[in-house]
DNA sequence: TTCGATTTATCACAGGTGTGATAAATCGAA
DNA sequence: TTCGATTTATCACACCTGTGATAAATCGAA
């Protein structure tokens, strides 16, 4: 008897809507109507599928962050038995995973872009959620921590070294690395981006120089 | 014959009580009232030392580059000649200049959870001088450069590196780790953060390890 | 005391915000 | 065709925003 209608992708769609209007106007800008406008949709419509502001943010962000986290997994999932890879594959596959974190193509590019504005929002704007801002900055570490545990048994990675503070300096890295980007793209080009992560990969896993 | 009112000094308290609101509650809710409230002014009063929305944010973060800037200027003053220094002297200015940059006291840690709202407000807020924020961005460059190139001149850096690489591999490892120390500081305390720095340094001077 | 530039204080306006409430339209199933 | 849950569409309200315009108060100098 309902009207067909696929609630879902519906979702998606605004989420969509909500990412460009980040992207092009700033979070500041992105009201219910702005978005309800970007989606083509009745703000009364809108808020069919999203009763508030607040649970409009936290699907958007957490869609953001389950879209990423697919893509790592995939890449994992692409490299098979992890066992059964040569260490050239290794770091190869080290470098592909975190390189999925930085803005090197204009779709993560906007990702990248619309994500500082929420983690930085998060801090202080009370319809935005903190608990998943922080979430997120946790699961980079944990996905960094492993990349270089992983590299540290297989005794790719110098053995100097201080794995937790590894771990930070390499995620303080690619976030660095990817606000600058974002922000000045003309100061910080996505393959000069690529080019610094590859080299400080490098100077993890060469040993002595 | 007129009121006597310092103006500079008025200037300056309304900076000061921005900086407050931003730190507090965000960007977004430091409008002209919030920020006249808080300085203790009517908001009329506030429009008589800037005439605008923009006006008021450039002059604020010019303010914030300025303070930065001086008290680079001034650890620079106080270790006098460089040239006479020893090169344990050298590797303590060097750690000391960058680690000017980082939010390791409450009063930087305020100066940089301002600065990110500006930095990433700037990308898409219309009163907000993006070109202020590049500025920003470009002087930090210059200031790791010359360090690191000053490292390189008195043979103190490892001779296999790239000066445009590890110009911007350092600078986004400092924006990272302060972006993440104000953002989580349960994630990464001020000290982390300071010794994530140190590690860096030591990384690029001790030669063959 | 009178003057007058400086400084403070108000009012008003057009526009935008999130949100509650409610009506209307839709369209497949019974 | 009729029903009715789903979906869409409007209206209204209180609040906040930047800003133009204008009046009022201040207080040292002449």
């Amino acid at each position: 008897m309902p009207k067909q209608v696929d609630p879902v992708a519906r979702r998606a769609d605004v989420v969509d809507a909500l990412f460009r209007v980040v992207f092009r106007e700033g979070l500041q800008r992105a009201s219910l109507r702005a978005v309800a406008d970007e989606a083509g949709l009745n703000i009364g419509s809108l808020r069919h599928y999203f009763a508030n502001q607040q649970e409009l943010m936290g699907f958007a962000m957490r869609a953001m962050l389950d879209r990423v986290s697919g893509r790592l997994m995939r890449r994992i999932d692409e490299a098979g038995d992890v066992g059964a890879l040569t260490l050239e594959q290794r770091r190869r596959l080290s470098l592909d995973l975190l390189a999925e974190l930085l803005p090197l193509d204009e779709t993560r590019r906007v990702e990248v872009a619309v994500f500082v504005d929420f983690v930085t929002a998060a801090r202080t704007h009370p319809a935005i959620d903190a608990g998943l801002a922080r979430e997120a900055a946790v699961g980079a570490r944990a996905l960094v921590r492993r990349i270089l545990r992983r590299a540290m048994d297989s005794e790719t990675l110098r053995p100097d070294l201080d794995l937790d503070v590894e771990t930070e300096r390499l995620s303080s890295l690619i976030d660095g690395l990817s606000l600058n980007t974002v922000l000045y793209p003309d100061l910080l080009s996505p393959e000069a981006c690529l080019d610094v992560l590859r080299d400080h990969l490098d100077g993890l896993t060469r040993q002595g120089s």
